[in-house]
DNA sequence: TGTAACCTAACGAACGTTAGGTAGTCTTTT
DNA sequence: AAAAGACTACCTAACGTTCGTTAGGTTACA
């Protein structure tokens, strides 16, 4: 048996082990889950990691490392408050709409993460497009509670995609209702408007 | 040694087991911990259930079956349209902030649930409350897309709470903002009135 | 000749589960 | 009323499997 002609080095192994942590969570992927998808053997991880908590807080990092750049560019709209709120919601949308694998990890970490982990999602992942939301619902909502508004966005958003599994079987539900267009258009009116802004 | 005093029926054996499953979902969950939490040995808990996975399942049942009663008193709510939405969500609110239980697992069936359960929580748990909300919804806004409303109405409630560990770390996060006066007031003149309505 | 990247083999621990036994309690029979 | 039998709810002990992890060997390349 010929060894194979590329050797693994630890990013290829970080990148083939966040989808299956993003899938069954910690407990639920073996490291010989990760090796057979990386193609090679448990025993061979620990030429890499010493052991399975660092692989999987190092996958983590890797996962969200890039998301506070991609999140920038969400806050580069300019225009009108209302213009920059109807951009930003939509680039926001369809960047999570395009990653299921970071909102399972990320309600993952809202579950089971320690606090260590949390605060460091916190200051490197959030806090950047978190004050640029606040300092925009200060600027829509003058003297609003800038923190729940936030939240609040980042809700709308988030819970309409994370429901998807659910919301088959409920009322009303339909395919369209998952698009990224329809929830951004759904979110910005309600945002600005109140129901009063959804009829139409 | 003596048995003990009263025997512990399949009930007792499920209260005790659903909270464990809340904070560590199944695969976190050993029969040897759900039969520690009852007092009795694992082995035992085989008499009262034939597996692990019909346990956990009349377990996830037990803790889903009183809220479709509870939800219901969220709407017997009376008044103008305005009025009844303050009151489904305050009182929706109140009752999902006591109950972190139940918001665990829900969030691990989101996230892990197959289709059987979820189509069984949707139609015995959400379904009635949810057309309730879409037929609000649609009193406040004619027109408008009522199931996209009514996922909104839970996402503002649900979130706010489900995020409380890391909006610790964010800008702004106060304790009071896990109050849920706090929340179902910010959620409700949201929903009526849009952004602008946040400012006073 | 070293070293990096793999391998096979195996360890001990934890897991779900089963087999078989025992102490109380209820039911039936004498 | 007492004895016999059946049943319920637990027990101890152990099974086979899977897990994270370690030890030590092998191969390709610098």
């Amino acid at each position: 048996m010929t060894r194979p002609v590329k050797s693994k080095n630890k990013e290829d192994i970080l990148d083939l082990a966040i989808p299956l942590f993003a899938q069954s969570g910690y407990t639920g992927v073996s490291m010989r889950d990760i090796a057979s998808a990386v193609g090679i053997k448990a025993a061979s991880l620990y030429h890499h990691f010493p052991d399975k908590q660092t692989l999987y807080l190092q996958a983590m990092a890797r996962a969200f490392e890039d998301k506070a750049q991609g999140f920038a560019t969400a806050l580069t709209v300019t225009g009108t408050p209302e213009k920059r709120l109807a951009g930003f919601v939509q680039i926001f949308t369809t960047l999570m709409c395009k990653d299921p694998e970071f909102r399972a990890l990320l309600q993952r970490e809202l579950l089971d993460g320690d606090e260590v982990r949390l605060k460091k999602i916190a200051s490197e992942v959030f806090r950047e497009p978190f004050v640029a939301m606040e300092a925009l619902a200060d600027e829509l909502a003058p003297g609003c509670d800038a923190h729940m508004v936030a939240i609040s966005i980042a809700s709308l958003i988030l819970y309409h995609l994370e429901t998807a599994p659910i919301r088959r079987y409920l009322p009303g539900g339909k395919a369209r209702h998952n698009k990224p267009d329809v929830i951004s258009q759904h979110v910005t009116s309600l945002l600005l408007h109140g129901l009063k802004g959804c009829g139409k």
